[in-house]
DNA sequence: CCAATACTTAAGCAGGTGCTTAACCATTCG
DNA sequence: CGAATGGTTAAGCACCTGCTTAAGTATTGG
């Protein structure tokens, strides 16, 4: 999952997915390499759970899946929140200590 | 940055010090694999800055960059938000189109 | 001082990643 | 129909990752 977002030009695809949803070229387009490649990074992008497609015809569009976003998210947050709440009761401690 | 939590084991290692810092022993410890490979788990987070150490005497203590935490949820943040907006704007027009 | 502890470095290797080209299938459009 | 468009599959290759073992170095503790 973190690892879907490890590589920059899949962090571009997500990216560009955040304002809106976009065919398979369209995703190709910015990016400087070829169609194969993209279709492979959009491959472990879906398989991560960021994103969704749906092929209509022969276009395949590929949108954004805000859950699998929020629960990266959450867990940075919740390491983040345990780490930061032990420095704020060192910091209690040591004021404590200190008067 | 992503890269560095793509790994599962370094996920567990960030896991260990949100609860507080810890040695290179300590980290090693719960994990199934030999100390040389804790040490490179470890150069690795503190690459991407999300983890510091200092070295006092023989002992190496590792501890957490709430920073660079911050920097790796906010970008995932402000992504979903981008998107969720847009969602929010296609909704008030699917209403709008409605009524 | 000598041995245990805690880490560090170096080398090497299996497997994974990211990319390419070549060929192919499926859906429009004229 | 037949060519153009949009996507897909397969194979192959260079490089990177994560791990190992073996051999250090640097601090303690007895």
């Amino acid at each position: 999952m973190y690892a879907a977002l490890a590589d920059g030009n899949r962090r571009s695809m997500v990216d560009r997915l955040s304002h809106g949803p976009a065919t398979v070229k369209q995703l190709a387009e910015p990016l400087v390499m070829s169609l194969p490649a993209v279709l492979q990074h959009l491959r472990v992008l879906e398989e991560s759970g960021l994103v969704r497609s749906q092929k209509t015809g022969r276009v395949r569009t590929c949108y954004l899946e805000p859950a699998a976003l929020t629960a990266a998210e959450q867990w940075i947050a919740d390491r983040r929140a345990g780490w930061m709440s032990r420095l704020d009761r060192l910091d209690d401690f040591l004021q404590g200590e200190d008067s």
